[in-house]
RNA sequence: GCACCAUUAGCUCAGUUGGCAGAGCAACUGACUCUUAAUCAGUGGGUCCGGGGUUCGAAUCCCCGAUGGUGUACCA
């Protein structure tokens, strides 16, 4: 809590820069020159077309707004940067063309005040593109100083819960959001391209379902009606195939009430998409495409650095099934343990912590893979073929006695990426498989999923075969934008309240 | 949840063995008609994250708490 919240009367408690601000402003009000009356500015040009197109504009009479963010003054000539959303371009002012007062005034802005600005496009005589400042106007006064113009705004805190300072001086932070919104862009681009209809699927549900993930919940007052914010809009969208839409995508936001780390935010955005007629390899080559056409467009390269290791997202990516990465890494086959007990025992043997004694082979399978392999897969990997236990609504893959099933992980920097699979379409094996989760739920598993017998219902009427994708478009930012956050790809990181 | 680290002027950061609270940028005053992290001279600006303790004396040592960061646990 600072001087200003508790007793905002009282200028003469605040901060001396923010002190004599206020007192600048208060000397326009006084004038009758209230800058916040202004309603509109005419805008002719943005900095950056003034740089990029120089020879064409070059004499040519421009207005321009945005933010001053420098000031070199020189006495009777001066020079600022002005910056837009284009880039930041050079002011310079003359007492001899502005005359007394307007000079006078301008060397009173602060750095961080809007100003509009009009005049002829120049070079000065060290080759800067300028503009000759003729006439301006203050379009918004800037009471608090901005952050450092040189070593910007380093505080995560700060950069965190006041995106709007770290957008304003850290310029790189905008170029990452900028290339966000191109992904998303492209994708559904890319999408629509193959024909896929982009919809949407509530937020607000009765069962959260379609994901192993402890929910945020929530009440609906009318209906009296406690609901659940969803961990996947899975079940949804696969009704939305029975109906006959055969191919749809959402991208959306998914909230999941859990640990947070750097590739965790409770609140995350999710593709997820369905094609009726394929399978899980319909959905790695959908992969491959997206990976590779928003790298090559953000990147211009295949080839990327990620936090200084070298990536290639040149398709196709190398496909391991899980047994043979555990093989890899472990030297345990899993292949060769016919029972639970044999692959526990082999398990133990290999030093594989916390083994409870009622886990299963796709248990210990999945338990061996995480433990010892994931980290290792840098390199674009599909990891295939899960162990049925976790994996309630995939298909089984033929001619595995029924214990795995067609789905993928996509793993890229020892991270998981999406996930897709072959999508069960047997009404009676679903309701079996949702009767074990339901199992797992009474045992104790809080993240087993909860059956949905209107689900099932649905898939009584007739699925076609069917693939589904899912990514973390969250994820995919951080790879192709090199950021080692989740929250340097999020404006507004899910933050604890201060002073709270 | 646990462990470690951080928190000092508006911002970026120093602060020695426990001995007067420091710098750069920003701000203010003045000089300067082509600068670009402008320059030069001068000035002001502090709840050292909060609370408690030890001590003649605490930004510094101890305890409790807050927020953040990293790791870990958890996590289709």
């Amino acid at each position: 809590m600072t001087n200003e919240n508790e007793q905002p009367e009282r200028e003469d408690s605040l901060p001396e820069q923010m002190r004599i601000r206020r007192e600048k402003l208060n000397k326009l009000l006084e004038e009758g020159r209230d800058p916040y009356l202004i309603t509109r500015c005419e805008v002719t040009h943005r900095a950056g077309d003034i740089l990029s197109a120089f020879e064409n504009l070059e004499d040519e009479t421009v207005t321009i707004a945005g933010r001053l963010m420098a000031k070199r003054g020189m006495g009777k000539v001066s020079f600022s940067d002005l910056r837009d959303r284009t880039g930041t371009i050079q002011i310079f002012s003359r007492l001899d063309n502005l005359g007394e007062e307007a000079y006078q005034a301008w060397q009173e802005l602060d750095l961080g005040d809007l100003v509009a600005v009009t005049g002829q496009v120049f070079k000065t005589r060290m080759g800067e593109i300028s503009v000759r400042n003729s006439d301006w106007t203050l379009l918004a006064k800037s009471l608090r100083p901005l952050p450092e113009k040189f070593h910007g705004l380093r505080d995560t805190d700060t950069r965190y819960r006041k995106r709007y300072l770290d957008l304003m001086v850290n310029t790189d932070v905008r170029d990452t959001f900028e290339k966000r919104s191109r992904i998303i862009r492209l994708i559904r681009e890319e999408l629509d391209r193959r024909a896929y209809l982009e919809v949407e699927t509530p937020l607000l549900n009765t069962v959260a379902g379609g994901a192993s993930a402890r929910p945020f919940t929530t009440h609906h007052n009318a209906l009296d009606l406690d609901l659940f914010l969803r961990v996947s809009p899975e079940l949804y969208l696969k009704r939305l195939i029975v109906g006959g839409m055969e191919r749809v995508y959402e991208i959306g936001r998914q909230f999941r009430n859990e640990g947070m780390s750097t590739r965790h935010n409770p609140e995350f955005t999710m593709l997820e998409l369905y094609e009726a007629y394929g399978d899980y390899h319909t959905m790695m080559e959908i992969t491959e495409a997206l990976f590779s056409l928003c790298c090559l467009e953000i990147n211009g390269s295949l080839e990327i650095d990620y936090q200084g290791r070298q990536i290639s997202l040149k398709p196709p990516f190398r496909r391991l099934s899980m047994i043979d990465a555990v093989r890899e890494h472990t030297g345990l086959d899993f292949n060769s343990y016919e029972t639970d007990l044999q692959a526990r025992e082999a398990a133990r043997d290999y030093g594989l912590e916390e083994i409870e004694e009622n886990m299963s082979w796709g248990e210990l399978l999945n338990a061996c893979f995480e433990t010892y392999a994931e980290e290792h897969l840098i390199q674009p990997t599909f990891l295939i073929d899960y162990p049925i236990e976790i994996s309630p609504l995939t298909k089984i893959k033929p001619g595995t006695g029924g214990r795995l099933t067609e789905r993928f992980e996509i793993f890229v920097v020892g991270r998981e990426h999406g996930n897709a699979y072959s999508e069960l379409n047997d009404p009676f094996d679903q309701r079996r498989r949702f009767a074990d989760q339901q199992r797992r739920r009474d045992e104790g598993d809080e993240e087993a999923q909860l059956p949905d017998e209107d689900f099932v219902e649905a898939l009584e009427y007739g699925m076609p075969p069917t693939g589904g994708l899912g990514i973390g478009i969250d994820r995919l930012v951080m790879l192709l934008t090199n950021q080692p956050s989740i929250r340097d790809v999020l404006l507004f990181p899910t933050m604890r309240p201060q002073d709270g």
